[in-house]
DNA sequence: CTAGACTGTTATATCTTATATCATTCATCA
DNA sequence: TGATGAATGATATAAGATATAACAGTCTAG
């Protein structure tokens, strides 16, 4: 036995994690963004206008980190920040925003079929519950 | 919709590690240890000896990043060093390391339970074959 | 015996995530 | 209406994880 680790799924699910992500940042790469970058893109086109504070909390990403976050993909032109009101600031795509996406959607969806292949047909359609599953109670 | 990454296998993978491991960590840091900790812990017991770059190839640590993770360990008198040949050193548990691992496997095992129990009982046998496939090619 | 590979190490850089604090602005309700 | 508490964005900072490059000593295969 190599990996004494390997009958814990909670071990398990966080190789699968690391060797997924680097399999989606490797692809992601030739675009200068990285997976956090394209999750936050997705959900800006999907919710326009959508907050920066609204935007880290389905990210789980914390206030305080959005701010370089934002910032960078701001200065590479792909999204555009809108006074709502004194304190919320509304996230919109560029035009150049959503044309990289399009490349970025494409690779993405690449990774996620690959992904998904890697597991017997049989098994396929319990992938994501399962997963779901272990999201748990955080889960949208 | 919430969370409109929520469709993607991927997406979800990363985002149930990352919630499960904090759930670890928290069960775990009553003990003065994290994930990575124990996992070493568990591979010296399961493979007494083993040496710290072959742990490194294992758990899919760096031999850069093994040093300080070790001499952490060694400095808890967890673990101890023994040198096999020129350059390798073979890793040891101490009898301390060998009684605080046996505490954590504790939290381990009910921390592993509670994961498999968020998954409806009839997909659970399908997790680990699900989890193990998606980890690929690297996996053991 | 020698060339090449391996081991542990050091130093360094980057990325990610977390905490604490601040000023401003909004919402609530007494 | 006016005051209190909460929310937002921001800044600074820290810690953790991960990656690369280089080095000296050691082993192994030819």
């Amino acid at each position: 036995m190599q990996d004494p680790l390997a009958r814990y799924p909670g071990y398990v699910l966080r190789r699968a994690s690391a060797a997924a992500l680097a399999k989606l940042n490797e692809r992601l790469e030739p675009l200068h963004l990285r997976h956090a970058d394209v999750a936050l893109l997705m959900l800006i086109d999907a919710q326009p206008g959508v907050s920066q504070s609204q935007a880290g909390r389905i990210l789980d990403i914390q206030r305080a980190n959005m701010v370089p976050f934002i910032a960078r993909l701001e200065k590479q032109g792909l999204i555009e920040r809108q006074q709502i009101d004194g304190r919320s600031r509304a996230l919109q795509l560029t035009p150049n925003g959503q044309s990289i996406l399009t490349q970025a959607r494409q690779r993405v969806d690449d990774y996620e079929m690959a992904l998904l292949n890697q597991v017997p047909a049989s098994l396929r359609a319990h992938v994501l519950p399962i997963l779901m599953a272990l999201w748990g109670d955080s889960a949208p």
